[in-house]
DNA sequence: TGAACATATGAATACATATTCATATATAAA
DNA sequence: TTTATATATGAATATGTATTCATATGTTCA
C-alpha cells in the first residue's frame, strides 16, 4: 500500500438508475463556469466569500448561492473564522475530474 | 513507457480563461441524466439511435438530439453501417471521468 | 445593547435547454 | 423510381436555473 486511492470501481457494478442519476447531478453542478472558476480559486487557497465574489467580480450573493449548490454536493466545504466563512475544496476526487476534464478539453492523450 | 496515458496536467498551466469556460462546458453535457444514461449504454455496445431509444424508452428524436450534443462534446462518435449509424464512445477521458464521478457520488476513498 | 460587517436566503426575473412535433435527409430494397 | 426504414433537424413549448434584489441571520467590537 503506498497510500493512494485504489479503488476499482468496475462500470458493470452499476445496478441502480438513480446511482446514474445522482452522477449526472454532479456533474451538473460541475457544469458551470462560475462554479468552475470559483473551484478552480480554492485549488490556491482557502478563500471567504467575498474574496471569491472581488476575483471574479460578482455580487455576494451569486457567490453564495452557487456555495451553496457546490457544498451539497459535497465539492467544496467550510469553516468560520470569525465573522468570515472559509471554504476549502472538499475531496481529492474534485481534483481529479477536473484534471481529466481538461485533459479532454485539450484533446490530448488520445 | 508502458503505453499508459502520464499527461501530468498541473492545475497552474492553465491560463486563459476560456479554458475553464470549456471544461464547464464538458461537464454541463455531462450533467444530464439522459446523456449519463447514453454513455453508460454505449460502454457496453455500440448502438444505434432507436436501440438507445428503446432501451430508455424515449423518442427517436430526443435521443438524436442529445447524441448531437455528446458528439460536439467528442464524447462520442458514430459511424454509418447500411440504414443504420452505430454510436461509440470517443476516448478513455469518459470512461475515467465516469468513474471517478461514481466515486465521489459513492462518498469512498476519502 | 447597538453598530458594522460577513454570509445566507427567499422570491422574482431573465435566460438556457430538454423534449416534442413535423418534416427533411439518406440509405436499402422492391 | 417508389416505398420503407433510420436518422437528423428546426421551431415551439415547457421546465430548469443563474443572477439580482431585498432582507434575514450571525459574529465582532465598542
Amino acid at each position: 500500500m503506498d497510500g493512494m486511492c485504489h479503488c476499482e470501481n468496475e462500470l458493470s457494478e452499476i445496478q441502480t438508475e438513480r446511482e446514474l442519476y445522482e452522477l449526472s447531478e454532479l456533474f451538473k453542478v460541475l457544469g458551470d463556469s462560475t462554479r468552475i472558476k470559483i473551484i478552480y480559486l480554492l485549488f490556491e487557497n482557502e478563500m471567504c466569500v467575498c474574496d471569491i465574489a472581488d476575483e471574479l467580480s460578482m455580487t455576494q450573493s451569486a457567490i453564495s448561492h452557487q456555495l451553496k449548490a457546490l457544498k451539497l454536493a459535497r465539492l467544496v466545504k467550510c469553516r468560520r473564522r470569525g465573522k468570515t466563512i472559509l471554504y476549502t475544496l472538499d475531496d481529492s476526487h474534485v481534483t481529479n475530474i477536473f484534471k481529466l476534464g481538461l485533459e479532454h478539453v485539450r484533446g490530448i492523450c488520445e
